[in-house]
DNA sequence: AAATAATTCAACCGCCACTGT
DNA sequence: GACAGTGGCGGTTGAATTATT
């Protein structure tokens, strides 16, 4: 895993040097990210050192599963934004773009999205086992219709019949075959075109083609060429490789391993620390015995205080854990109304190729003393409506 | 229990836009 | 205008873990 290019340390992080990176950024700010590695003493690049601290180390990141406003939110602005994944994290307190990106690619982009949101709702109602959830829909906010960026648009009613009156109430999955239902939902249906079939030999041989050398470079062009083997994808490759291929090679493994042992027993030994799992198996042989307290329901009565770091006890093996939920300064709540202004002036100010000429961001912060302001807090349309309406 | 398949997510890579010279 | 340095982003990988057979 630990690999050295050109004198600077790849893979995973150690504590120590996270340590240095977090002591550095906290004094120094972000930023300058050339100078990080150097000053900080650490022997990364600097793209590694900025990805380190904006994924993982920065405060305030939200652990833990996507509720079910996240999912929705994140559909909603997928479907507007495309896969702007820094854009769509923007609007989500806490999480990053490489959490968002991961969570659309592992969980959206192959599911239907009434699937998803069914996935999502069942995965929240299990996880409270002590109590009933109560999913806290996004505060429905009115808009004046005299909005210039609403200017001759029709308000389309939620279909779901998410009403002011029941927004407090878990989101209805609209029914399959509903016509009249959410358009914006139906559009991310997985490719039918990958073969879910046994892997055949055929296949093996066009990776065994030309003998073990081949392999690894056939493995890896497998993986990033989809003509190589065609509806194949990388994990399936992946997968077949670890299972049947692999193994064939294990004298060349063992012998690499023998000729790599002399650089390795000089490399110094690090504790890298492992990535958070997101669940864990009943069976695990660690948790036996254990008694795991669960997260503290968010209800609407409680839903303005951070959330319950979950507890695990002093375990050494579960203690890196802990660790990594114990933050509780982060932002739970709903959207926020900031949020939605900054959302709304966004699209205001959009143009045929205003996303890109605006820079980056097309959404501009509006400060609170700016003119029209307040022409934001009239009348009963709601954000949802809006975003639904125009993503058709 | 072992083998296999699927999932997760931290990290890497290459590209692009911006800025300064 | 050309070039280099930098920051930022999205696509992708791969090891570890979990689920399923």
């Amino acid at each position: 895993m630990e690999m050295v290019s050109l004198g600077v340390r790849k893979g995973g992080w150690t504590e120590e040097e996270d340590f240095l990176l977090k002591k550095y950024v906290e004094k120094h700010g972000e930023g300058k990210w050339h100078q990080v590695p150097h000053e900080a003493g650490l022997n990364r690049c600097r793209k590694s050192c900025r990805l380190r601290w904006l994924n993982y180390l920065r405060p305030n990141i939200k652990r833990g599963n996507f509720t079910v406003d996240e999912v929705d939110l994140i559909i909603r602005l997928h479907k507007l934004l495309g896969n702007r994944w820094s854009l769509i994290a923007g609007r989500l307190p806490g999480r990053t773009s490489n959490d968002v990106k991961n969570y659309w690619n592992t969980h959206l982009h192959k599911k239907p999205n009434d699937q998803i949101r069914e996935d999502v709702y069942k995965s929240e109602m299990t996880q409270s086992t002590m109590e009933k959830t109560k999913v806290i829909r996004p505060r429905p906010r009115t808009f004046s219709k005299n909005l210039h960026c609403l200017m001759g648009k029709t308000v389309i009613k939620d279909k779901t019949d998410q009403t002011k009156e029941n927004f407090s109430k878990p989101f209805q999955t609209p029914s399959l075959g509903d016509d009249d239902g959410i358009l914006w939902w139906d559009n991310m249906l997985s490719n039918p075109d990958i073969n879910i079939g046994m892997m055949t030999w055929t296949n093996e041989e066009v990776i065994m083609e030309g003998g073990v050398e081949k392999e690894k470079s056939a493995m890896q062009g497998a993986g990033r060429d989809p003509f190589r083997l065609p509806r194949r994808t990388s994990n399936d490759v992946k997968n077949y490789w670890n299972t049947h291929l692999h193994k064939k090679s294990n004298d060349q493994i063992r012998e690499d391993v023998q000729k790599s042992k002399m650089t390795q027993s000089t490399m110094e030994k690090t504790k890298v620390i492992r990535p958070r799992p997101r669940t864990f198996s009943k069976n695990l042989p660690w948790l036996m015995g254990n008694t795991i307290i669960t997260d503290k329901t968010q209800t609407n009565e409680n839903s303005s205080e951070p959330f319950q770091t979950r507890s695990l006890g002093d375990d050494d093996r579960i203690l890196w854990w802990d660790n990594m939920l114990s933050d509780p300064d982060v932002n739970r709540g709903m959207i926020t109304w900031i949020n939605e202004e900054v959302i709304m002036e966004g699209r205001g100010k959009q143009e045929k190729s205003g996303m890109q000429e605006a820079g980056r961001d097309p959404f501009k912060c509006v400060e609170e003393d700016q003119s029209g302001w307040s022409d934001f807090f009239m009348d009963h349309m709601d954000l949802w409506d809006i975003l639904g309406d125009d993503v058709k």
